[in-house]
DNA sequence: AATTCGGGGGT
DNA sequence: ACCCCAGAATT
């Protein structure tokens, strides 16, 4: 018979000992050095998809710049997101500053502590709001993320698949039935530590784990065979032409690109698919899209990006802005030094870098 | 329910 | 190559 949770484990027990071994071993991260909501917030839309390391310098700098909620809301969004610059899923810097906004103006700065409110926020979804809810104001509120669907599934021998959207309210119910109410940071925090350093994906070191005697997979052997996940699909493959244009006082042509989409808002060397233009008529192109009389002069090195999605094949030419007046509404002609004001994504940082060589 | 959003690191 | 990562918004 099916249930609704599989409660095949001493809750009390299974906490206790994972909350132990929590605040013995738990490292040493920057935002878990006090309980400001703010610096608890934006550390967890940091960590969507993003591993600590990753986020630990980002953190460091974003704080610094951005200390309080007032701070971060009264922000130009350029700033944000050069602040976001290489970090990835650009609408988590742009959602998160919206949101801070409208703390900043409905909830008198204070980041709320209630389900509603904060699940109104956007980029708060159901994880975010239960780990600020948990972490930052002690409530008994599930934060279900990928390390907690993996030692869960483990623990509880469940074997459903956590690529699917529901499989999320499955691990939620159980976590309700076993989370304590004295000590949900620890449980929660405790349960993505032990996915993180323990309770591995591949290879998880059972023989360390401190809740080994807890676990229905450990039991059975079968902890290499859970989670259950379905495979993702491969990647598009997309080759495009990218320019490194300046005239002749050295200002470089760059463009932002679209509010929507893939790396809304940041900006970019002019780009476009192969597909949509013959590297022939780059000259007239230009001319007809920005107004510029260019001449194409070498090829450089080509890039390969690969997104979650696609695979952007970039074949990059350094051309001369000869003459014109520039007329493309998105574009602009800056210095060297300005660059750098501009958020650009990974792929354009690339280029930049091939550019400053030659330069 | 499936797709779209980035980028880095491990294996 | 393929996998994963303190997921959320959109279609």
């Amino acid at each position: 018979m099916k249930r609704e949770t599989q409660i095949n484990v001493n809750a009390e027990k299974f906490s206790a000992d994972l909350i132990d071994w929590f605040e013995k071993n738990k490292r040493e991260l920057p935002w878990r050095e006090n309980k400001d909501p703010y610096k608890i917030w934006v550390s967890e839309i940091m960590l969507q998809q993003t591993k600590v390391d990753t986020v630990i310098p980002y953190f460091h700098h974003f704080i610094e710049k951005f200390p309080t909620i007032k701070d971060l809301a009264a922000a130009d969004e350029q700033e944000v997101l050069k602040a976001w610059e290489g970090l990835g899923y650009y609408s988590r810097a742009r959602n998160l500053q919206s949101a801070v906004k409208e703390v900043a103006l409905e909830y008198n700065s204070k980041v709320p502590d209630h389900v509603d409110a904060l699940s109104s926020l956007k980029g708060v979804g159901p994880y975010t709001r239960g780990a600020i809810l948990s972490i930052a104001y002690d409530k008994p509120e599930p934060a279900v993320d990928g390390n907690v669907m993996r030692v869960m599934s483990r623990v509880l021998n469940i074997a459903e698949d956590i690529a699917k959207q529901r499989t999320r309210k499955v691990f939620e119910d159980n976590i309700r039935a076993i989370i304590p109410a004295d000590n949900p940071s620890s449980f929660n925090q405790g349960l993505m530590e032990l996915g993180a350093l323990i309770c591995t994906p591949k290879a998880p070191a059972c023989m360390l784990c401190p809740v080994q005697k807890h676990c229905q997979a450990f039991a059975l052997g079968i902890q290499d065979e859970l989670p259950v996940k379905t495979k993702a699909k491969k990647q598009k493959r997309i080759p495009y032409f990218a320019f490194v244009g300046t005239d002749d006082k050295g200002a470089v042509l760059i463009e932002q690109r679209p509010a929507d989409g893939l790396l809304a808002n940041l900006w970019q060397f002019p780009m476009v698919a192969k597909q949509q233009m013959d590297i022939e008529h780059a000259a007239s192109w230009f001319r007809a899209n920005y107004g510029l009389h260019v001449k194409v002069v070498r090829e450089l090195s080509p890039i390969k990006h690969v997104f979650s999605h696609l695979v952007w094949q970039v074949e990059v030419y350094r051309i001369a802005i000869l003459g014109g007046e520039l007329t493309a509404q998105d574009a602009v002609l800056v210095s060297i030094p300005e660059l750098d004001q501009y958020p650009l994504p990974v792929s354009h940082q690339k280029i930049k870098e091939q550019m400053i060589c030659l330069t």
